[in-house]
Formats: C-alpha cells, structure tokens, sequence
DNA sequence: CTTTTCTTTTACAAAACTTTAACATTTTAC
DNA sequence: GTAAAATGTTAAAGTTTTGTAAAAGAAAAG
C-alpha cells in the first residue's frame, strides 16, 4: 500500500484531499502542520508527501527543507494558493517534484501523483543497502557478503524499519503498533527477543549496529 | 546483439549518444527526425528507441505514438532537454518507460536502457530456459532433459510467472488474482496444492528450485 | 451419459514461527 | 554501595502456516 503523507493546515481541504486519495486507493495520513508532519515521518515511512506552501510555524519550503534533510529522495508535491514565480522557484531549487495550484483538479493531481511514484519507484526499488547488507521488500530477501541471510518477515520488517531511519529510536509500542495486529495480545518483550535475534543473525554485518536505548527502545546505528 | 535507435536532430549529441551506446556492446542506428526514424524502423526491428523530444516536423510524442501504434510493445527512453512538468505526464500517459533530461550522465543512460530492456525481455519472451527445463507459451509445453514435461494450464502458468522473475516472491492472492477469474477470495489452499504438485513434477530440473516464503508465498531460486 | 482429466476443498501431520516465562545480567535511581 | 527496574538470553510452550494425500467437485473428452 503506498502511503501519502498530507500536509495542510486547512482542515476542510485537508479532509477533503484524503478522502479524495483514499478512494484512490492510497493509504492517506493527515498532518495540520509541519512540525506535525516531522513527527509522522519519524515514525513512519512514507512513499510521497503532498504539503501545502503557506502554513502556520513552518512552511512547506521549510518542511520540504527538513524532510529532504534525512530522505534525500523523497518525493514532494506542493500545493500553492499564490500562482507566484518566486514561490515555485523556490520550489524548483530544493528539487520540489512538482506543484498544484488551488484550487486544483483532483484528476491532475492523482496524475501527478502517479508519474511521480512511478519515477519514484524506477529510482528505488525499495532497495536498502547498509554496508555489506542488502535488502530488497519485492524480493523479500536479505543478503549479507553476497549470501542469503534467512529473515522471517517480523524480523525482516523490523530491521529494514531501523535500517531506513538509522540513528532514531523506535519504543517498543511503535513498532508493535505497526507490525502487530491491532488486537495482538503479545507483550511488548516479544519485540526484545526479536532484537536478540536480529543482533545475532547480523552478526556477519558490518554497517551497523542494533543499540539499545535504555528506558526507550532500540535503534540502528551505521558505522 | 540488442538494436537500439536514437532519434537526436542535434547532430553532434546524436553522434556522442551513439557513440556511448557502441562502446556499451550495442547495434545502434541514428536518425535525425522523427521520419527518419520511422523508415528505418520499417526495414529494421529495433529492440529500443530512445528518442529526442523537441524535433522539427514531428516531436518525441508523436513518434512514440506513431511507434506504438504498429509496436504496441516497443521500449522508449525519451531524452528531454526542458524540465518541462507537462511534456513529463504527457509521456507518461503514452507509456513512456523512462526518460533522462539533458545533459545526461551516460551511465545512468546506459542503467536505465538495461534495465527497460530487462523488463522488455521478461515480457515478450514465448519461450523461457532455465537449467534443462524449456517452456514455449506458444505451444504450451515444458521440456526437461529432453523429454515432454505434463503440465496442467494452472501448473503451466505458475511455473512460467515463477521462473520469469526468479527471486520475486508472489503473494498467494497475487497469483490467484493473475491467474484465477475474479470470484473466489476465499480463504483457498489451492496453490499450495499447486505448489506441491509443482515441485514433484520438477524434482528432474537441476536449474531452479521452488521456496516458500513462510508468511509470504512462494519464489523461484536459481542455483 | 459416462469416463477421464483437471481443479478445489478438506483434514491432519509437519514445519516454521511467535510468544511466554524464567533466570541472568545490566542499568538506573537513591 | 544496594535495590529496583529494564534488558539479555534461552528454551519450552503455543500458535500459525504449510505440505500433502485423498476425497469431492467441475469441466472436458469420448
């Protein structure tokens, strides 16, 4: 399911917008701002972030700004009231993927969306290569000095999730939030075993590092 | 040996293009409009057009089109000089594979023609070897070792989507949504029997092997 | 209509994976 | 320092998924 990250402060607009791109078939994640939409991207892992220009706090420039900060490549689409020049150099400058004006024709914008993703998509395959670890979700394989590194999918999903946010720490209940059923009674030691595990069949690899935060949770270190 | 076409006006761009290309390990012809180029694909079956987009008389666009209309099929890489939004949707809405913007870096050309031509392959291929096993779509038969291999149409089917992305795993629905009338999304068994039966009718193909991705589906590994 | 071939379901065994629980070790708070 | 809390580790218990044979159901052939 490819995931929208939706950035906009204006709250019928915004509903608007994610209704539109749920019922074409994404899965839609509504941000009021972007100190919240930051907040969303750490502890999720999104395929395109649409964002309005003109916000309260920070705006979509700025946002642009910071997400490309940690994912370089992370395809933006802006969303402009003001048909302004400057704005969309401004845009173009930072490597902003492309732009709607407001109001917008829903139809343009599921167009846009779609070349961009599938641009998106020849460039990274959904590839994650860490030092002598590759990992590759169409594939589901993981293979570490050119031999195959036996995954179950729990333990694929965790490490390729620490492994795509290296340096943030992941509590426990965020992942069990996203890779446990919702009505899943399982303790949240459960994730400890599973980091035990990962340690020990990364053993072989020398990118980096599964640490602990103490009181928190765990997060992947490169070296 | 893989043909390709470049259709380039610019003389001296056309000739460096080509140049690369021959380096590379292809046939490549050059065309200096988009009539050229449709001659010369009248007395040649081209395997790849990689073709400009602003050209006197007809333009990229019309090319592709002109192109797809009697090689429904046929890879196109379009070289663009302006980093125009609307020329990028335009072709993408005719199926444009890929494109690079100008000026280029050749190797990522020279990646992004593999890669397409991979794809391509995968497609238009009737007959698929793998080891000592040979499939024919056309006629519909599998050989091992010489000898005729029975293989029900399901069987058949599985088999050759398998081996023709060996490595990819295929989640159960997604092989029962390729291959099976939309109807039945209940909770089916029917191709792991398949699956099964499969992997006894091939146990004599010494070339690939049939996993299961515990949680998953199913893959092809070559050996 | 009957037979044959192919497909699908079912049931149970086997395998793989997940979770729990128990105890060891480390870290933190005081 | 010590006690309390958090984490590491391991193996057994529990659960889910898969393998497979055989029966039942459909479709094609005769």
């Amino acid at each position: 399911m490819i995931k929208i990250l939706v950035v906009e402060d204006e709250r019928d607009l915004n509903r608007f917008v994610c209704i539109s791109l749920r019922n074409a078939g994404y899965d839609v994640t509504p941000a009021y701002d972007g100190a919240e939409a930051l907040e969303k991207m750490e502890g999720e892992k999104f395929d395109l972030v649409l964002t309005d220009i003109m916000m309260p706090k920070m705006d979509g420039f700025e946002l642009c700004e910071s997400i490309r900060s940690f994912e370089k490549e992370m395809p933006v689409i802006f969303m402009t009231a003001k048909d302004d020049k400057l704005s969309k150099l401004t845009g173009y400058s930072l490597g902003v993927d492309d732009y709607v004006v407001k109001p917008f024709d829903m139809d343009i914008l599921l167009m846009k969306i779609s070349a961009i993703l599938r641009r998106a998509r020849i460039k990274n395959d959904r590839v994650l290569t860490v030092g002598n670890l590759t990992m590759n979700t169409e594939e589901h394989s993981a293979t570490a000095n050119g031999e195959e590194l036996p995954l179950t999918v729990r333990e694929f999903d965790l490490l390729f999730k620490l492994l795509s946010y290296p340096k943030k720490t992941f509590t426990r209940s965020a992942l069990m939030e996203e890779f446990w059923d919702y009505d899943s009674s399982a303790t949240s030691r459960t994730v400890d075993v599973y980091m035990a595990k990962l340690r020990e069949k990364t053993q072989g690899c020398d990118g980096f590092e599964i640490q602990t935060v103490h009181g928190l949770g765990y997060k992947a270190i490169l070296k």
